[in-house]
DNA sequence: TTGTAGGCGTTATCAC
DNA sequence: GTGATAACGCCTACAA
């Protein structure tokens, strides 16, 4: 790994004249450029970024971190909004965090290097995020939010979504469905329950929410509520709630049919037949970046449009 | 963001003192000590990495790259080898990439950054890995090889893997077995076939291979090859197959067994039944830290312990 | 068109 | 015990 310095003295010129080599800056002979190309090519020369970030005072990363729970589809998120930031020639780091000490540590830690904004999914609700890092760097609380002040937080309007899937089955004819969910408190999962519960009501449907699914438990629920639809809060409850019933014998969708939430690339990997409810990747990954250019971002009025495949079918409607 | 300089004025001393009190070095007297470090954590003054890792040309944190494709199993792996690396004090951080060029972009820029070590998940076969790149730093390809002088690869015997899953359902008296797997070729896939083939044959059994699983190929495989047992490249495709199973009516374990690969924490969370054997990632995670030590590191003689849960039956075995 | 000098924030090595 | 001083590799400004 040769410096910047030792390339100089190999082309004999001076730092400066690399430097306005390497930047394509003005005031450089095309022969003495090339003569430099050249040879920084031979000797794989590479800019140390640390020498760079400390004095530009800015790097070119974005930092995330990501807790081990669920983090299917946070990796789906996170691979998108890559994807992005590249474009704007950022590159995004992930730091795998377990417990919450480890999650402050990684967000002082961007800080610390002067990443140019944190992307955080909070492992619990409402962790405080530090003063001096939210004052150092942009930091956006994805799904769930934090607290502190300056604090951004992008997430769909998640009652929308409950209300969404509500009248989607309603239309089908579906007039008694469950909304399995977990019992992990967040924002995601209350909204969309309470979503649910509240465009039921409204429709005239009586509510029904198991969170926390295992075998016991939505074979009770299933007993109680005697549903036609379940609506689950994500694919991946929606995947155990189809092998729990296909243990007991239910069809999906011809005895019961199954609506799950986020229409998620991995998932569709290992089953393509779910019926769901696509999350706006796209659109949180636009608000992301408005950020970074100092504009609100928001995902206010983003919808989640249902991708219809296998496991809904109509009924006929009951009086 | 306050500079150690910054906070030797505001004490009155030289930045050396506040460079022995922050890291406890002989050579200062406890009150001025004490005096420092208060107004260190007063201040909330944090040492900026960029410098340190600039004079000490090395960074506290292990490079990871992590392809798109299956990466739930290499998010558990990394998961856990992060834990043991933050025993170490060292961090790790994972660039997702999509594309070849990325996946060496990253590298470089791991390299560049000086970090202790670059871990690898090679998103196709044979990628070669440049040559300052391997010289800076210990590059460790894990679960499939890249190509290169000095890299190391880190994986299972996976032929053994192969052989392992015939011989348990074997012992559990089923006699045809289908080997299900992915199109997709790399070392992992195709030694767990030859693995599964060899053994088959040595015991005396036709061995069947579907590559790439679908409701049609599946179906064809099952006329085809009527097995009892379906050994399942990992515990995701092992998922696929049950939920294919059962659209067509056919049940776990009674009508046919179902053995898969990984054990994976986050797939258990979705369906804790699934008989599969354990890949060992505390093993893989020594390794890792053993090469850091500059040991050689190895997961030879590691083999893949059966987790028997439910989707395995005995057979009377017929002659 | 090119060279020189200073500084970013830390660590390490000298003197005092 | 403590304080200067140099160095890491790069960038920016200014001088030649």
């Amino acid at each position: 790994m040769i410096s910047s310095l030792e390339l100089a003295r190999r082309c004999g010129v001076s730092q400066g004249t690399v430097d306005r080599a390497l930047h394509g800056r003005p005031g450089i002979s095309p022969r003495t450029r090339d003569r430099i190309l050249a040879a920084a090519e031979q000797c794989g020369y590479r800019p140390n970024p640390a020498a760079r970030e400390l004095i530009t005072g800015q790097s070119g990363l974005v930092g995330a971190v990501l807790p081990s729970v669920n983090n299917v589809f946070f990796m789906d998120l996170f691979h998108e909004l890559a994807k992005r930031l590249r474009e704007r020639g950022l590159r995004l780091q992930l730091a795998p965090v377990e417990t919450r000490a480890e999650f402050l540590a990684a967000l002082d830690d961007f800080a610390a290097r002067r990443h140019r904004m944190a992307l955080v999914i909070p492992p619990e609700d409402g962790i405080p995020i530090p003063r001096p890092v939210a004052r150092q760097l942009p930091v956006v609380s994805l799904v769930s939010p934090c607290k502190g002040a300056g604090i951004h937080f992008l997430a769909p309007d998640e009652e929308e979504t409950g209300r969404t899937a509500v009248r989607y089955l309603h239309g089908r004819g579906h007039r008694r469905i469950l909304h399995l969910t977990y019992a992990r408190q967040s924002y995601a999962i209350k909204a969309r329950a309470r979503g649910y519960a509240g465009q039921a009501r409204e429709t005239g449907l009586q509510p029904h929410i198991l969170a926390g699914v295992d075998r016991e438990s939505l074979a009770r629920a299933l007993r109680a509520a005697r549903p036609t639809a379940l609506f689950c809060h994500n694919d991946w409850l929606a995947l155990t709630a189809l092998l729990l019933l296909s243990e007991r014998g239910i069809r999906v969708p011809e005895d019961v049919s199954i609506l799950g939430v986020d229409n998620s690339p991995t998932f569709a990997a290992i089953n393509p037949h779910l019926t769901t409810l696509a999350y706006p990747m796209e659109a949180m990954a636009r608000a992301v970046l408005d950020i970074l250019d100092g504009k609100p971002g928001s995902l206010a009025g983003e919808r989640f449009p249902v991708i219809e495949r296998e496991t809904v079918r109509d009924i006929e409607s009951a009086v």
